[in-house]
DNA sequence: TGCGTTAGTTAGAAGCTATAACTCACCGCA
DNA sequence: TGCGGTGAGTTATAGCTTCTAACTAACGCA
């Protein structure tokens, strides 16, 4: 019977197939976007005819999504590698850094413009805030930032609500650093990624490691 | 002849159905994004047959592209509108939140995720260099900010890759001022527009006010 | 009034997602 | 060893998309 078994020779074969198709997902993810995703043409690549991926995927949503998972579970994955390694916020923000240049296209799977329709899964939220708690131990580490004045009005608004921090025991002070580490990152980040800096001649290293500095010193 | 004329009443009718069709797609890109505009459900709504639209426009990659121009240069009306009513860099901050929360895909159009094959004309790059000229001026007007400690690594690389501002005269302070100003509201604004910050309880308007506090205290 | 330009039409090719119906091979079990 | 069920993969089809080609009809200018 094996009602939740995986080790029977189908569910092996099954479990290979879909790797492999979403392998080629992020192939074409790479080359195209999300937009560009076409289950024909991953079909096609695997020397198999259209409607066959269906028997592995309810539809493009539900691949998307899956990729969408894989990519948080990756990001949480190296943040959490990182921070396991004895890296401080600096190093988180190293890491994070390359692992979004490494595919950006999954970074905006992430991190980009949403499509309005879709809403995330509830294990993914579970995930993005386990991102957040590693964000969260590693802020608590360091010294206090010294070139980030106080905010008593958004310390005072941090303090207040933090029932997103699932329980974190980080001082709001943390909290804040975390926030910024996050937003401020992203900013930087997005519009690099996004190739807007491309023709402007500086260096988006330069902007990204700078910030870098502020929120670790 | 009119060879350059707009006068003749086809010419102001064209012109009239253009701006009809853009209208159109507006909608459509507010309620599903860019990935959700259909060329044959605009003429659906219009009351004409697909291909009609083709005598308008090239194909749906210049219907984006003319989307993506207007965007750009109703941004940077705004922006260049609120400086010259004698707004500061707080004010262009507020001015630019507004512009973005009135029509979220607009400002993913924008400065979202980037489709790999799209190459933007050059006329956008020059109305984006136009919002860089007045955020420039806008931060070189306020007094030097007291938040952001020196950071000589950066200014040095500021000081030499500046062919991008197009001669402005602002010296390296405040072309980090407003690099800053535009990379750290576009973390908190983009991650908002993109409803990550939803669930987690807290409001991010006072992140972003936060940020802008101490950009222009 | 007549002629040329242009708007809008239908038809159709090629691509996509997704469903339905069918065939065939494999796997477990008696 | 053979039989039956499960599931993988096929083709056919509907309906959507962009976009081209060919045709008609109307409009405006001289």
């Amino acid at each position: 019977m094996a009602i939740a078994g995986k080790d029977t020779p189908r569910e092996r074969y099954r479990a290979q197939l879909r790797a492999e198709i979403k392998q080629h997902a992020w192939e074409q993810i790479a080359a195209a976007g999300a937009p560009g995703l076409s289950l024909n043409a991953i079909a096609k690549q695997m020397g198999m005819s259209g409607p066959a991926l269906y028997r592995y995927f309810a539809g493009r949503d539900e691949l998307i999504t899956e990729l969408i998972r894989d990519a948080y579970r990756s990001l949480a994955d190296t943040i959490r590698a990182t921070a396991d390694s004895g890296a401080d916020l600096a190093g988180l923000g190293h890491a994070l850094r390359a692992w979004a240049l490494d595919d950006p296209q999954r970074y905006f799977l992430i991190y980009g413009t949403p499509v309005p329709g879709y809403h995330a899964p509830d294990d993914i939220t579970t995930i993005a805030s386990e991102i957040m708690g590693a964000l969260l131990d590693a802020a608590q580490l360091g010294d206090t930032p010294a070139d980030t004045p106080d905010d008593s009005r958004l310390e005072a608004h941090l303090a207040e609500h933090r029932e997103w921090a699932a329980g974190h025991p980080a001082p709001p002070s943390a909290v804040r650093r975390a926030l910024l580490f996050w937003t401020r990152l992203h900013g930087v980040l997005s519009l690099e990624l996004a190739g807007q800096f491309t023709g402007m001649g500086l260096d988006p290293a330069e902007l990204y490691f700078s910030e870098l500095r502020h929120l670790t010193r």
